[in-house]
DNA sequence: CCACTTTCTTGACTCGGTCCACTTTTTCGG
DNA sequence: CCGAAAAAGTGGACCGAGTCAAGAAAGTGG
């Protein structure tokens, strides 16, 4: 990811600690909640309001710099890899998130059999399973 | 749908008038949130509580009876067509959900490009978009 | 450097959902 | 049928994620 800074300028934003705190929280750890980038983002720059962090995040995503996910049953997840509508992986047993590339190329998934009249303008796929580590763990017993 | 009864029956659960009236609330207006269920369900039976309804659709989705989605930034939906495993196309306007087949087969999409080693077991598609009626009130504009 | 806009902070609040202690129903063996 | 024992339901407190709102503190542009 290039300079927060510049990312920020790019797409009309003020530039803030906070933000840019935001931004390389989200590249350093992806697949984090709101509240553990907040972590993260007080680590670098000492505090930061959970309302700010939220802010942020939703603004960049706005602006397609970041991607929110949502997987059932777990607070939502940011990340830096925006824009190619790549889909995601899950473990079930201990919410290992991985990403996963669309076998059908660029911009995946995006005929429904039937779109009975919709515009669609996004395919979300999350893959539910189990990973390596909790297979393994559970073959042992 | 058969008789609710009877599927309660089948699955080992005892059967009671709230369960069964969950059941052909969720089979009457499926697409539907836990709270719009329970309105359903008091104009049936008198009253319910929220925890009796909760109650009822997490073990009814657990046994695989009804499904539940979790659309992001929306309560969960739960919907009657279980087992199947197709896919929703929602309107980010309105909200309206409608459900798609997956057009390649019975068991679709359960092949992730790559599945880093996962057991998968659901593939989970969500298509966002806009409904012909929002598109149609946004060319009027 | 100053006015003005944007963002941040703080704290209350909402919403969807869960927990818990207790009462009511169901179920099932006699 | 009847009467435990088990399963569900009730009501209310509670929780976590996220939003709202008002005032304080930057950032921005002339």
């Amino acid at each position: 990811m290039r300079e927060p800074a510049d990312i920020l300028r790019e797409h009309g934003l003020s530039i803030t600690a906070q933000r840019i705190a935001v931004l390389r929280a989200v590249s350093h750890r992806p697949h984090s909640t709101a509240d553990a980038l907040t972590e993260e983002v007080r680590t670098e720059i000492g505090a930061v309001s959970k309302q700010a962090v939220y802010n942020a995040l939703g603004i960049l995503a706005d602006k397609g710099v970041i991607r929110r996910i949502q997987p059932a049953g777990s607070p939502a997840l940011y990340e830096d890899r925006a824009g190619d509508n790549h889909h995601h992986l899950i473990c079930r047993t201990c919410g290992k998130t991985v990403d996963v590339d669309c076998a059908t190329g660029e911009t995946p998934c995006l005929t429904a059999s039937n779109d009975a009249g919709f515009r669609i303008d996004e395919a979300e796929v999350i893959y539910w399973g189990t990973c390596p580590q909790c297979l393994a763990a559970a073959a042992r017993g």
